[in-house]
RNA sequence: GGACGGGUGGCCGAGCGGUUAAUGGCAACAGGCUGUAAACCUGUCGCUCCUUGGAGCUACGGAGGUUCGAAUCCUCCCCCGUCCA
């Protein structure tokens, strides 16, 4: 289950698990973190119908989680419920996390903090050094990447180094892809003339209903504004509006704009995504949820077939 | 009524005689992504036409003027802000 942030993929993925015996696995790289509820719009405990609800609430806002690390939780996590004979449901717009579940990533080094410290140092001091330096040791890598994304040259580069090896040669040795399970992906997609006003209202009643306590709460508990989660849409704003260095007014404001920016990262991540299935409307339209439960019969029916 | 400051493309904001369809930034639109991905990055962005590259048209509050040439200088007018009455 994909689609832009609030398309109703909770929603309809709730309506699937209860009509066909599942269970549903996050596929949100926010929703992973516990106290970050309001504004990764997790659907509460009461909402869950006592569908069991995978990959929530895992991590402190100060622990670091990568794509790697969610493909072999998801793993784990999907083998299980299929052990225990029900229907593993993947909801989430996380497109990244899911390719890296679903076709996995190539089999290569894990981060490394003290390198990517000293290649940070280095591109601070000679800006573009970095892009250089992959030009020399993987020239089709360094075309394909932008010279100012220093994240993911820092990766490339990292890899080299670690791996003495080319990364556009270790790709070509193949993904670790998930195997043993057919799956059907069903992509939410509404008008986007539709999409923005619900994500604004959104937004805003985020704003309306304690986001801002809730940012105060997480603080309040010893977690530093520097973790990764705050730097999302909503949570920045409100760390922002703390510090008085927004108005409530343009907080919202900001946090509506990202939040509309993100969702068109997602649409134009998923329109790639391979043998998606598009259901062109919200997640709480009856059209779509009928449709959804027919796509979905009809592909377990021709599974077990 | 007087003295300054200012009016620039959807917005903010540079430019202050030619190399300017006009630096930047934002928004908008499109795109990319193999381990921090709600992150990070890229492209387009006045209109019309043809093939890269161009061609034409319309643009810097309004009207005139100076000049080979003006968003840039001058005059008048209209708005806006601050100060003095």
């Amino acid at each position: 289950m994909a689609g832009p942030t609030g398309s109703g993929k909770s929603d309809l993925a709730l309506l699937l698990a209860q009509t066909f015996n599942g269970e549903i696995v996050n596929c949100d790289s926010l929703q992973v973190y516990r106290h970050f509820d309001i504004g990764t719009a997790k659907l509460p405990l009461a909402e869950r119908c006592g569908i069991p609800h995978h990959l929530i609430d895992i991590l402190d806002p100060d622990q670091l989680f990568t794509a790697g690390q969610y493909a072999r939780v998801a793993r784990d996590t999907i083998q299980e419920i299929s052990a225990r004979g029900r229907l593993p449901i993947l909801a989430g717009g996380t497109g990244f996390y899911l390719r890296a579940l679903l076709e996995g990533l190539f089999d290569g080094p894990v981060r490394d903090q003290p390198l990517r410290d000293r290649l940070s140092v280095r591109e601070a001091r000679r800006p573009g050094s970095l892009h250089r330096l992959l030009r020399r040791f993987d020239a089709p890598s360094a075309a394909r990447i932008h010279a100012n994304d220093v994240p993911k040259v820092t990766r490339a580069l990292e890899i080299c180094l670690l791996t003495r090896q080319p990364v556009s040669r270790l790709f070509q040795t193949g993904r670790d892809a998930l195997t043993g399970y057919r799956t059907l992906k069903l992509g939410l997609m509404p008008d986007r003339e539709l999409l923005n006003p619900r994500l604004d209202t959104r937004c805003a009643w985020m704003f309306e209903n304690g986001l801002v306590e809730e940012v105060r709460g997480i603080v309040a508990l010893g977690f530093s504004p520097g973790c990764k989660p705050f730097e999302s849409h909503g949570y920045k704003q409100s760390l922002q509006f703390i510090a008085g260095e927004l108005s409530l007014k343009d907080a919202v404001f900001y946090a509506q704009r990202n939040t509309r920016h993100y969702a068109k990262r997602q649409i134009t991540w998923f329109r790639r995504e391979s043998e998606l299935v598009w259901l062109k409307g919200f997640g709480d339209a009856d059209d779509i949820r009928s449709s959804a439960l027919e796509r979905t019969a009809e592909f377990l029916e021709l599974s077990q077939g």
